[in-house]
DNA sequence: TTGCTCCTCACGTCACGTGAGGTGGC
DNA sequence: TTGCTCCTCACGTCACGTGAGGTGGC
């Protein structure tokens, strides 16, 4: 697959892909003679995708989705290290681990749903005031 | 009150309010001499509470927000004009118009609850995965 | 060969951050 | 008077957008 197949396949640009690469958030696709194509598969549309919307959804810069991409590696590298072994300690580690990482995210995501309802609490207030209203005019 | 307990009652910096004036998000200060300071009222703060959720929790850009604070106007003038008029018929049209603007708001409030929620929702899964794996081990 | 996509500079833009140098109000 | 906050340029930065000019694969 090449960039623009995988700009498409996770809703983005291919400038921003390069932009990414550039700046350490995607691996630079390996031993690219100069000039050459880049080529991605599966695993980096579904790392462009969760980067993609950790930063639109949360609202996280580019820096603070470095420090969560260390998160991300260390995903990538238990997926790899889960079949490499079938030592049930190993596993056991590598799932707790993934565990925690998972819980991570879901705190970030529960932090910001619970400052959208706040403000949706508040604008139906807002809704629930004016067709109050609205039913009083209409009785007179 | 000045541009710095604006900034702080909104949660925001100096720069940013004289930057949304600069762009006419926020209104001018009227009528200022030449490097006297800006004034600014509870209003003020109202408005841009208002435009730095929007902007923050929906992701909207700067322009896209100028668009909806041509309804943010509009909600401040029926505010005004509520209060100039006792005439229901007039005042039934104030608060449709209000309604309307309110839904509208509500409208990509509940879009973006539910992107946040689908993300929320494949995180739950892999939580699950990742437990019930756990216990698999666990029973071994 | 034609069309499309890719490549690397490199300058432009949006939404501010960050001094520089100076003035105003408790 | 001292301290703090304010003012206006104006350059810097982050996260890309947008050509310019050229090369690569079906």
């Amino acid at each position: 697959m090449r960039i623009g197949a995988l700009a498409k396949a996770a809703g983005t640009t291919v400038r921003t892909v390069r932009y990414y690469e550039e700046i350490g958030l995607l691996p630079a696709a390996d031993e690219r003679s100069a000039g050459a194509h880049r080529e991605y598969g599966e695993e980096d549309v579904e790392r462009l995708r969760e980067l993609l919307r950790l930063k639109g959804l949360l609202g996280l810069s580019l820096e603070e989705l470095r420090e969560v991409m260390v998160g991300e590696d260390a995903r990538a590298a238990r997926r790899r290290a889960w079949h490499e072994t079938s030592d049930p300690d190993d596993r056991r580690r590598i799932l707790s681990e993934g565990l925690e990482y998972t819980d991570s995210l879901l705190e970030l995501v529960r932090r910001r749903r619970a400052e959208l309802e706040s403000f949706e609490a508040e604008l139906r207030e807002r809704r629930q005031r004016q067709a109050h209203l609205l039913r009083e005019l209409a009785r007179v």
